[in-house]
DNA sequence: CTGTTAGCGCGTTCAG
DNA sequence: CTGAACGCGCTAACAG
């Protein structure tokens, strides 16, 4: 049998309630009698039930998610996942909130941000905006007490405690090489669409595919860079402009969401062309993309595991636990038209 | 607050042993009385606190994992990841076992498990070999009332309760296009190395391969398929004879285990020679091998994945809950030299 | 057939 | 600074 507190305050000689403030690190304890409870508690291999713990604290995990607005189907996805969690919620005894805030947008992000200090929160999950403000309002939570994990989009430089996303610059690298690979050795113009490159997960998957563009597909030449903002009807007149104006476009990376309107612009302006396509995000549109041939290769992030995985790490965290780090790593899905779940 | 046994008790006018024991079907009550108390139940919204209920009971999950024995990467990281799983045992109520049988032995298998009924176990995981006296084995298992799960190959028309790997066919249907897109419509052969006809997770590999090979790529012929039996020597003579012998070989499917012995015929006989090979598992041979350009992509389930997964689901199946279908879904992993973890 | 009661492992008053 | 006693939601004897 497992040892419990008991077997500690046997073990130590002491009573119950000193045993569970040293295990709460609460004060009112003598230096001497904390230290003979800890030796106890490594002695006999004491690990705290945390369920028990839970039920008799009555515990709930007060969690606060906040994403950005958008008109996008990979944002539906994500409130769709938060809200799946929801309804999970008196099983895994959370109390899950969302806060909407415009899209890359610092200082509205900073201002949610700091009207959570004082709340008694178990954590908080937020899609970020890259920007200094942005890192300082996180590192004042974090200071504060709270779990803060980044969710899709990192935060770099901060003290968030996670991130639970993909590696989106090894993301870029195997757009690239895909991209590469499947064009055979062709000659030709590249052209890479993304949302803006104020968030830092577009920027990194931008750098990872130009730089195994340079050094291994020198044939390949990239086009500027377009920037959609996530949003289809721009996506759609961008890409549109880009493929009229030139024909010696034979391969395009979308690295951002918004897919619906570079689709269109495939469909219509893209007719009869032949072009390889590689994008992020599945979606019903891509999805369908993908099966009838109009685009290539989708690269995914599983917005279910992410938000999962982003409530464990915070419970995990406001108890001090750990986590199995590989359960928690987010993975790059490719699909291809075989392998669609 | 959420609704305890207490409040079902008083809103059907019955004490807690009552509401306890139709809350458990235990007999001793009366068909009226257990109808108001589900009455109860139902209006006021009771769920049970699976934590709580545990914790009465003490309960442990006793499961059992029964494992091919097997010289090769992949078996060994299961039997790791398997081990993990038991690291975790206090905290997840669990108690694991571990039998190893011969791999591709449908009799020792059989005897394995049917030494298992009677016992009172939680669920069985187990890496079938796909054999008609297996298939019965495993039923009169579900039938005596204990969870079964395959594990990495399954056993599709036998009652198991839950598969927990990933879907051979997308597996070899993607690898098929891979290799005919990296290809990029150069004509010669294509040499298929597997393991061994006799476990489905093989034979349904080589059918999606070699279905998307036919349809869409016409310009590649595939070679008799080679069996290695997932062992590195064997594969190693079979792949090196294969490539001695034809030198119009452009591409190689290695969809089982034992891939050291491919990556050294290889690095020997395929010395020099422009190979595209697409293989199944990242080990730290096929990773080495994938970074080194020697081959060109792996095709990966993550065990941990599936021995968390495997877990989860028999413990739900033994509690007669139900589990999050998304998260049990095991996908197949695509790694590059850009994506590797 | 049904009800009472004492725990499971832990946290938390409230006296001492 | 320390200890005794009760309760979290549920199960399991043991009585009736």
């Amino acid at each position: 049998m497992r040892p419990t507190v008991y077997d500690i305050a046997a073990a130590a000689g002491v009573s119950l309630a000193t045993v569970d403030r040293v295990l709460n690190r609460r004060p009112g304890v003598r230096l001497v009698t904390r230290e003979k409870v800890e030796a106890a508690i490594r002695d006999i291999g004491y690990v705290r039930d945390v369920a028990a713990a839970n039920l008799a604290k009555g515990r709930v995990y007060p969690l606060v998610f906040i994403l950005p607005t958008g008109d996008n189907s990979f944002m539906h996805g994500l409130y769709g996942e938060v809200r799946q969690a929801m309804t999970r919620s008196t099983f895994d005894r959370t109390e899950i909130r969302i806060v909407e805030v415009p899209a890359f947008d610092p200082p509205a992000l900073v201002a949610e941000l700091d009207a959570l200090q004082g709340q008694e929160l178990a954590g908080v999950a937020l899609v970020a905006t890259d920007a200094p403000e942005v890192r300082a309002a996180v590192d004042r939570l974090v200071a504060s007490g709270i779990p803060v994990v980044t969710l899709v989009s990192d935060l770099t430089g901060s003290t968030r405690h996670h991130y639970a996303g993909v590696d989106n610059i090894a993301a870029g690298r195997t757009a690239a090489r895909l991209l590469g690979r499947f064009l055979g050795g062709r000659k030709g113009d590249i052209t890479v669409l993304a949302g803006s490159m104020l968030v830092r997960d577009h920027r990194e998957r931008l750098e990872g595919f130009s730089s195994v563009m340079a050094a291994e597909f020198p044939q390949l030449r990239l086009l500027p860079v377009l920037e959609g903002r996530d949003d289809p009807e721009i996506a759609n007149t961008l890409v549109s402009e880009a493929l009229s104006g030139s024909n010696s476009i034979i391969g395009i990376y979308s690295l951002g969401a918004g897919n619906r309107g570079l689709l269109r612009a495939l469909k219509e302006t893209g007719q009869g062309r032949e072009l390889t396509v590689v994008v992020h995000e599945l979606t019903e549109h891509t999805r369908i993309a993908l099966l009838d041939g109009t685009i290539d290769a989708v690269l995914n992030q599983d917005a279910g595991h992410e938000v999962r995985s982003a409530i464990r790490v915070m419970k995990a965290t406001a108890d001090g636990q750990d986590v199995i780090a590989g359960q928690e790593r987010i993975r790059l899905d490719i699909f291809l038209k075989d392998n669609l779940p």
